[in-house]
DNA sequence: AGCACGCCGACT
DNA sequence: GTCGGCGTGCTC
């Protein structure tokens, strides 16, 4: 294979071929990473397969300069998994590929820029700032000079180009990994065991002097140093491993330079060695034993250890064949993964509190026995100590825990660990589907209908939907696991792709709590303008009298949801986004939720000067005043964006709540998931229907989901668990089928109102977002991108249509407005795709963002594509 | 996506 | 004749 095919993370979806040097012939793999001349300079990209033909005229064709890695850093089926994902989300395979991989692999360019030594002429004032700065600094790189002079890349670039050209300067340009792996000092003992503890002694010894001598300070600290050493030594015996020195002294609390008299007199031996920085090291867990299964959770288990041993022997007879080289370029439609061929996909679906993660262990335990791994995807939002150590209480350091608190260090190390097989299971939030474990028994998504499984960068993919073609290519089963399904995947359980697993009671037969429906209309009418209802009062006092904890949870932060003048009607909003600012009473602030920005309260209406300037829409500061003006005794803690801002504030607040420490936790989303309290026995929703009002197609199944989640929080041990749900909208049947815990009775509902409107699950949907400054030039793009989309949909060859196939494949809704019209200065407006046939859509967008219409470029509109949006606001 | 190139008006 | 600023189009 004489050439090499190269994807680079552009936008353009193409690949480049490149010759071979022959002293690289046998790395340059597919998978591995290479650095290649592309225009003037080079760039990093990713060798995607070898070839022997190319169309291109041979003096075009350029060599690869060199090899980054010295395996490959994707294997065949990554990189089958990537092209799909370009094929389905509409991007280029390269970008694909780098949003597979942690951004601390990258290597990272500079370009460093030096003074020579004569120069003559006239120099422009900009020219003559950044000769003075390399006349003072030596040698600064384009970015460093940007960032001292103020000015755009572009524009420095531009300068030194031309400073370049006329001698003036020069310029080198690096590539550097931004990680590597960490080298740091280590000592070890180098003598035999008993002459070490031999030592020990002698040091104890010769500080077992008198009380007296002890007033004599030189001696006393000469005696501190040698209890400090024999500490050191004891604990090097121990360990009976090498061990960081920063480490050991940090632990014998010694100073450092007690280290080389150690070493001198040949005690020990202190070396440079590779560390894996390793963020679980630190902490002890307890180990757990595996739970006996209920009769629900054994049939469960053996259904998936079923499908563990078929896929096994599968394995063990095709052997040898590889599927990545046969789906390699295929668009596939996610409904049709799990044909009859590998039937491999549960839907654990498992009311709160019914040990489904129980499941997951002993299923987990089943394939780590035959030598394989495990991927379990967690929301990011779980993805806290809690969750943590339940599966490193059970798994130990087989355990690599990937999540967005590791420095880039640690995920270059955890990455690397993974990839040499040194853990087998890997927990971790979406990304952690693209994990490079090279023999893959199963993967589990916990909580599969969790939003935050959808990447909202490009490419918008949806790790269930990658996981389902990962598990294709490893030939694996997935399980997925949640107590309110995305209806989606409960759908795919009744057409027969995916097969259905029931957990429908709580473990050690505990009851679901009583959900309580609150009309807060009726409590408007009975004079009561307060946050709580009367049950919800009530609730609360007997909580705190029989020293309970109450979980109450709101969807809002901040102290009112918008400022309203009572003289003229004017409402404080945000200058670049589209919506009203939240007031934040702890911070005095008015604050933006989309674009962040703050600015002062005003005393006065800034319209009218009137002064009847009122808070309206209650937040969860408002709710802890509440609270604190109701039961001044009780403790209080908030628990959202704003009160876990600092640094392990997350975790200091949850541990406090499981000591007991607070009575009352108040919080967003946050406290939806994973909580696991025992003394929680009171749920309170103070307004149920802030998300139903959306407009969303997928309002109802958020509402019903999140109502659920969060009653799932009470009554999950010996105690009986109640819930308070505050609504206007009672009867509602997201929020009536939450109060009977019944998920089918949502689905049987939620699934008419679907399909009438044809929205997922019945058609795939897609949106095209534009966005830019000029709010004209962007409704212009719509209508531009929409007549084109409709030419190029009706304008089809004859020779590509599929008799069965309609004209009319893919509707085409809009444009309009995006709900959220503005948002950090840019005007959106959208277009809906919808279509039974995905890659219909994604053939359409393919060419979009191929050929887009001239407006978005000479305009500056920039365009966003999203496949299977979880939302369209 | 970068990034260089080339064009045009402003200024020396 | 040069500099600064910006739109245009290519990359094996």
């Amino acid at each position: 294979m004489r050439y090499a095919n190269v994807a680079f993370p552009l936008s353009v979806d193409q690949v480049f071929t490149y010759g071979v040097p022959p002293q690289l012939d046998t790395v340059l793999q597919p998978g591995v990473r290479v650095l290649a001349p592309f225009r003037r300079t080079k760039q990093e990209g990713v060798v995607v397969e070898r070839v022997n033909e190319t169309d291109l005229a041979p003096n075009l064709i350029k060599n690869v300069s060199e090899c980054l890695d010295e395996t490959p850093m994707f294997s065949p089926d990554m990189l089958a998994l990537t092209k799909w994902m370009a094929d389905y989300y509409v991007c280029s395979w390269g970008v694909a590929l780098y949003c597979a991989v942690p951004a601390a692999v990258r290597t990272q360019k500079r370009e460093q820029v030096r003074l020579l030594p004569e120069f003559s002429g006239s120099l422009g004032k900009v020219q003559k700032e950044i000769v003075a700065l390399l006349e003072a600094e030596g040698e600064l790189s384009l970015n460093q000079l940007a960032r001292r002079m103020g000015l755009s890349s572009q524009d420095v670039r531009s300068r030194v180009r031309r400073l370049r050209e006329r001698g003036v300067v020069e310029t080198n340009v690096t590539h550097k990994p931004k990680a590597t792996t960490q080298e740091t000092t280590v000592a070890q003992l180098v003598l035999p065991d008993v002459d070490i503890e031999a030592e020990i002694v002698q040091l104890k010894n010769d500080t077992g002097g008198s009380e007296a001598a002890s007033l004599q300070r030189p001696v006393n600290r000469r005696h501190a140093a040698d209890t400090k050493r024999a500490e050191i030594l004891q604990l090097l015996l121990d360990e009976g491993a090498p061990l960081a020195t920063a480490d050991l002294v940090r632990r014998v609390n010694a100073s450092a330079s007690l280290l080389s008299p150690l070493e001198r007199r040949g005690f020990i031996q202190i070396t440079r060695a590779q560390t894996v920085r390793n963020p679980l090291s630190s902490e002890s867990i307890a180990p757990t034993q595996p739970f006996r299964l209920n009769p629900a959770q054994s049939t469960a288990f053996a259904e998936i250890q079923k499908a563990l041993t078929e896929a096994r022997d599968h394995d063990d007879r095709d052997r040898g064949t590889s599927a990545a080289s046969q789906t390699v370029g295929r668009i596939s439609n996610p409904d049709t993964f799990n044909g009859a061929k590998h039937p491999l996909t549960f839907l654990l679906h498992g009311v709160t509190g019914s040990g489904k993660t129980e499941v997951y262990m002993q299923a987990m335990a089943d394939v780590l026995e035959s030598g394989k791994s495990v991927i379990v995807l967690v929301p990011e939002i779980s993805l806290t100590p809690q969750t943590a150590s339940r599966f490193v209480g059970r798994f130990g350091a087989r355990v690599a825990l990937l999540h967005s608190r590791l420095s880039d260090g640690e995920r270059y190390d955890q990455w690397h660990r993974i990839q040499k097989g040194e853990a087998d299971i890997v927990i971790g939030p979406r990304s952690a589907i693209f994990a490079p474990v090279q023999k893959l028994g199963m993967l589990i998504i916990d909580e599969e209908h969790s939003d935050s499984y959808k990447s909202d960068t490009a490419p918008r993919y949806h790790a269930r939907e990658v996981a389902q073609k990962r598990g294709t290519l490893a030939n694996c089963p997935v399980l997925l696991g949640s107590a309110t399904p995305s209806l989606e995947s409960f759908h795919r359980t009744r057409n027969g792709s995916y097969r259905l697993l029931n957990l429908p009671a709580r473990v050690f037969d505990r009851k679901m709590p009583d959900v309580h429906i609150v009309d807060m209309r009726n409590e408007f009418k009975k004079g009561n303008r307060t946050i709580f209802s009367e049950l919800l009062r009530s609730s609360i006092e007997e909580r705190l009298v029989r020293r309970e904890q109450i979980i109450l949870f709101l969807n809002r932060r901040g102290y009112s949801t918008y400022v309203f003048c009572r003289t003229c009607g004017y409402v404080e909003r945000c200058d670049n986004c589209s919506i009203s600012l939240t007031y934040h009473r702890e911070t005095q602030r008015l604050v933006c939720h989309h674009c962040g920005s703050k600015r002062p309260t005003q005393q006065a209406c800034p319209q009218c000067s009137s002064e009847a300037i009122r808070f309206f829409g209650a937040g969860t500061e408002a709710v802890e005043q509440e609270v604190h003006k109701s039961y001044p005794k009780a403790r209080v803690q908030r628990f959202d964006a704003d009160s876990t801002a600092r640094k392990n504030a997350h975790q200091r607040i949850l541990a406090e709540f499981e000591q007991q420490k607070i009575d009352i936790l108040i919080g967003t989303q946050m406290v939806s998931k994973g909580l696991d309290f025992p003394n929680v026995t009171l749920v309170g929703v103070i307004a149920a229907d802030t998300a139903l009002n959306l407009p969303d197609f997928r309002a109802s199944e958020q509402t019903f989901s999140l109502l659920t989640q969060v009653a799932g929080r009470s009554g999950r041990a010996d105690l009986e668990g109640m819930v308070v749900i505050q609504t206007y909208m009672p009867e509602h049947y997201s929020i009536e089928a939450a109060q009977k815990h019944d998920y089918l009775d949502f689905y049987a509902q939620e699934v008419v109102a679907r399909g009438a409107l044809r929205y997922p699950p019945f058609a795939h949907v897609a949106t095209l977002l534009l966005r830019g400054k000029d709010e004209q030039a962007v409704i212009d793009a719509a209508h531009a991108a929409r007549d084109q989309l409709e030419i190029w949909q009706t304008d089809r060859e004859p020779a590509s249509q599929v008799p069965e196939v309609e004209e009319t494949s893919v509707e085409i809704l809009g444009p309009a407005p995006a709900p959220l019209s503005k948002i950090e200065g840019k005007f959106r407006w959208h277009l809906l795709l919808r279509s039974t046939y995905p890659e219909k859509i994604a053939q359409l967008f393919k060419r979009f963002a191929d050929e887009p219409p001239t407006i978005i470029k000479s305009k500056a509109i920039e365009f966003v594509i999203d496949i299977d949006p979880t939302s369209t606001l």
